[in-house]
RNA sequence: GGGUUUGUAGCUCAGCCGGUUAGAGCGCUGCAUUCACAUUGCAGAGGUCCCCUGUUCGAGUCAGGGCAAACCCACCA
């Protein structure tokens, strides 16, 4: 043995001697050890894997996947027929942002292409790149069975998503409505209420005056927005508001377009704020929207997908709301409607999560998805612990969640996803509103009626970017078109929608042998983060299709943040990048230097070098141990028998039994700890008995001891004992001192786990 | 505005059902080391367990109040 562990080679080369055996198929190693002894014969034990985006570089949150692996690892040693299944996301909206950054670089955008068209180029990139993260997983140790990988694009994931929709179209849960979404004009698609962020901000508060018709009295009103002044369709006070009681039911005069707007009363307006008097804008402000719902008022838009005030904001008309919101001001301020501006106004503004770039509410037609009966569902299996969280504190956040849930737009705007299995028929909808390229690279816009005055539907078809069609169109959910004259609906599903039917589909629900055999899942492992848009989602999908749980443990980490506890960031420059740590110490390091080095299930867990330092050290002095016990066993000249309870009994020595008592105080308290999903604790527990008490003490007094024959199989006993309880947290390097000291057993990794 | 979590050594954190003298890793100090490992060993320093009040024979742990930090949800034009 060398004088020290080298990480870099035998990771790799144990990496290919596991695989080389087939060890990461259930079915493979079980049949190795199908002799053995195995005390869960008959039972199976199934964890998948989070699918991390198929086309970039892992993350340090990544590394966090070692929990799976630690779970499946002992399982497999138990003797549970083990499935850790992994795959990847084509994570839709965050890919397509990737590539539309690449395009932007070569003077490009999406604008530029097709739909089919950049759906391929966006799918290629991703399948160039795809590799990478399940390079980088490999090299975290993730004992996976990569045979059964599966990625988000596949055909039977797609199969399995259509099919859903079908049903739930069935159902009745799947409705089309003009709603107020969160509309991004920079990405071009609406994002769910998780997806949106605030962000503080300083903007002008202007103060308009609104005359009264027939009337000298004014109305003034505090905006933030005098470009959607275009778009209002009533004013409203609080109905306890003596300052405009005699107001109510009178008209004010809009002072851009002089049209009337009545004076209503709302308690949701706040007599405090401004001057009391609130603009009613349906069009473009999510409570106005409900105010006006509630008062049966017309909804008025000036502001296109574009993100650009259309001709309706008759002398903005074209501009964006930013500029326009200065010219408005002007002109208002030429009328002597502008009373004053309060520049220093700091309020929130909605944002996307992503870029925090504004969101624009806007009322727009969406595909829904009605949540409260699947929720309900939820919300028993939680309750009643089916799903069991790890922590009382999830189980709660999940409740919560689930009470308050609203329906689910499950529609985006953007290319890169499954398309939404729906067909229009353009006879029956000459409304559709359609965006297509020509052959010659030239955009049209319009509807389908006009545009086929001068375009055949092949081109149209072939050069379709996007169509929107109005709320009472006519459709048909069909995977293929039902007919010649029909055109597909553009907008693709949530990426949720897909991942959130994840057990089922890389299982290959519902008849595949896979589904049968290991579902529900036992093990699932998630950051808080994606609680709701994952983890809540995939136990409702899971109910409404097969009645079942999607898996029975829930074991959420938190966050890996710097040494300091500080979020990384790639502006703080206080990004670890795992492979470096990887490199530089090993797999084995960086995983106890996130498991064992701290509490996953708290809610940021610290990474720092020093720790994984540290573990690299102890990599190093186990391996020392075995080299000094081979060493030993040498000089020893005979061949030591393996240590055996009953042989030995009557001459172990104070030491032997002392030893052997602590061991199997280790092992009882591993498993206990384990039970508990504890893994700092119980790695400490490994950690500590093998350095402090094999090591710094059994070891010095086994030198000098007489009856070397008895205390090196104690010693060899005990040793190979800790390497299996550590082999689940540092599966290279014990598995490597294993193929060194051992002859004819089985990998460690398929070794007997113990048990006392 | 509603909610959650956290506060213990220089740093990151354990301390689980209230029970001797409060622990670990890293860091720090001193010494040792041609003997498996300097990626080592031995020894050591370092704590108002955030503050106050209470319950208790006994509180880092339980209850009430405060202070501080982080996060989640909602969001006033």
């Amino acid at each position: 043995m060398d004088k020290t562990y080298n990480h870099k080679n035998s990771e790799n080369e144990i990496y290919a001697y596991w695989e080389s055996l087939d060890l990461f198929s259930p079915e493979k190693s079980y049949k190795a050890r199908e002799k053995a002894e195995l005390e869960n014969k008959n039972d199976t034990f199934s964890v998948l894997m989070p699918p991390p985006n198929a086309n970039a570089p892992l993350h340090c949150g990544h590394a966090t996947y070692a929990i799976q692996d630690i779970m499946a690892r002992i399982k497999r040693m138990q003797g549970f027929k083990t499935l850790y299944l992994p795959g990847t996301d084509h994570a839709g909206f965050e890919t397509q942002v990737v590539y539309e950054r690449k395009l932007k670089e070569q003077g490009k955008s999406r604008f530029d292409f097709d739909r089919d068209t950049l759906y391929e180029k966006v799918l290629n990139f991703v399948k160039e790149n795809s590799q990478m993260a399940t390079d980088q997983l490999k090299k975290l140790g993730m004992s996976a069975d990569w045979e059964r990988l599966t990625f988000m694009l596949d055909d039977h994931v797609i199969d399995t998503v259509y099919n859903t929709f079908e049903k739930m179209h069935e159902d009745g849960l799947v409705y089309r409505d003009t709603y107020m979404v969160n509309y991004s004009t920079f990405h071009g698609t609406t994002f769910s209420n998780l997806e949106t962020t605030h962000k503080e901000s300083v903007s002008p508060l202007y103060y308009v005056k609104y005359a009264l018709k027939d009337s000298e009295e004014i109305i003034t009103v505090a905006t933030v927005r005098p470009e959607t002044i275009y778009a209002d369709v009533a004013i409203a006070v609080n109905p306890d508001d003596s300052r405009y009681g005699k107001m109510v039911g009178k008209v004010a005069i809009n002072p851009l377009n002089g049209k009337e707007l009545e004076i209503i009363e709302d308690s949701y307006v706040d007599p405090e704020f401004g001057t009391g008097a609130l603009k009613i804008t349906p069009g473009h402000d999510f409570n106005d929207y409900e105010i006006g719902q509630k008062h049966n008022l017309p909804i008025i838009t000036v502001i296109d997908l574009e993100g650009k005030m259309t001709k309706d904001a008759v002398d903005v008309s074209g501009m964006y709301p930013k500029p326009a919101r200065k010219k408005v001001a002007e002109i208002l301020e030429d009328k002597g409607a502008l009373v004053k501006v309060d520049e220093k106004y700091k309020h929130s503004l909605l944002a996307d999560y992503k870029d925090k770039r504004e969101i624009e509410p806007l009322p727009l037609p969406n595909w829904f998805i009605k949540m409260e009966g699947l929720a309900e569902e939820a919300k028993k299996v939680i309750k009643k612990e089916e799903v069991k969280f790890n922590r009382p504190l999830w189980k709660k956040e999940i409740l919560r969640w689930l009470n308050e849930i609203y329906d689910w737009p499950i529609s985006r705007q953007i290319v890169f996803g499954i398309k939404i299995p729906v067909w229009y028929d353009i006879e029956k909808n000459p409304d559709l509103h359609v965006t297509f390229i020509d052959q010659k690279g030239v955009s049209h816009d319009g509807k389908i009626e006009n545009l086929l005055k001068n375009h055949d539907l092949a081109d149209i078809k072939e050069g379709l970017q996007k169509l929107i069609a109005p709320i009472g169109a006519e459709y048909e959910v069909s995977r293929n078109p039902p007919g010649e004259k029909y055109i597909q609906e553009t907008d693709t599903f949530d990426t949720w929608f897909s991942s959130g039917q994840w057990p089922l589909t890389t299982l290959k629900y519902p008849n595949n042998k896979d589904f049968k055999e290991f579902f529900p899942t036992d093990f699932m492992d998630s950051m808080w983060d994606i609680l709701f848009f994952w983890i809540a989602r995939m136990i409702m999908f899971s109910l409404y299709l097969t009645d079942q749980i999607p898996f029975k443990n829930v074991y959420i980490h938190g966050a890996i943040t710097d040494e300091k506890g500080k979020k990384m960031s790639k502006s703080k420059g206080n990004v670890i990048n795992p492979m470096e740590f990887i490199e530089e110490y090993g797999a084995d390091a960086l995983r106890m230097g996130l498991v064992v080095g701290g509490n996953t299930a708290a809610k940021q867990t610290a990474l720092s070098e020093d720790k994984v330092r540290g573990y690299r050290n102890f990599a190093n002095k186990i391996w020392n141990m075995a080299r000094f016990m081979e060493l030993m066993k040498e000089d020893f000249g005979e061949k030591v028998p393996l240590y055996n309870p009953e042989n030995y009994k009557l001459a172990l020595q104070k030491e032997d039994k002392d030893l052997l008592k602590e061991l199997e105080k280790t092992v009882t308290k591993v498993n206990e700890e384990l039970e508990k999903y504890r893994f700092a604790d119980a790695g400490n527990e490994v950690y500590h008995f093998m350095w402090h008490t094999l090591a710094d003490e059994y070891i010095e007094t086994v030198k000098d001891r007489k009856d070397k024959k008895v205390a090196l199989s104690v010693l060899d006993h005990a040793y190979k004992t800790c390497l299996k309880l550590l082999h689940p947290f540092m599966p290279f390097a014990t598995e490597k001192i294993w193929q060194e000291i051992t002859e004819d057993e089985v990998p460690l990794m398929i070794s007997q786990w113990p048990k006392v």
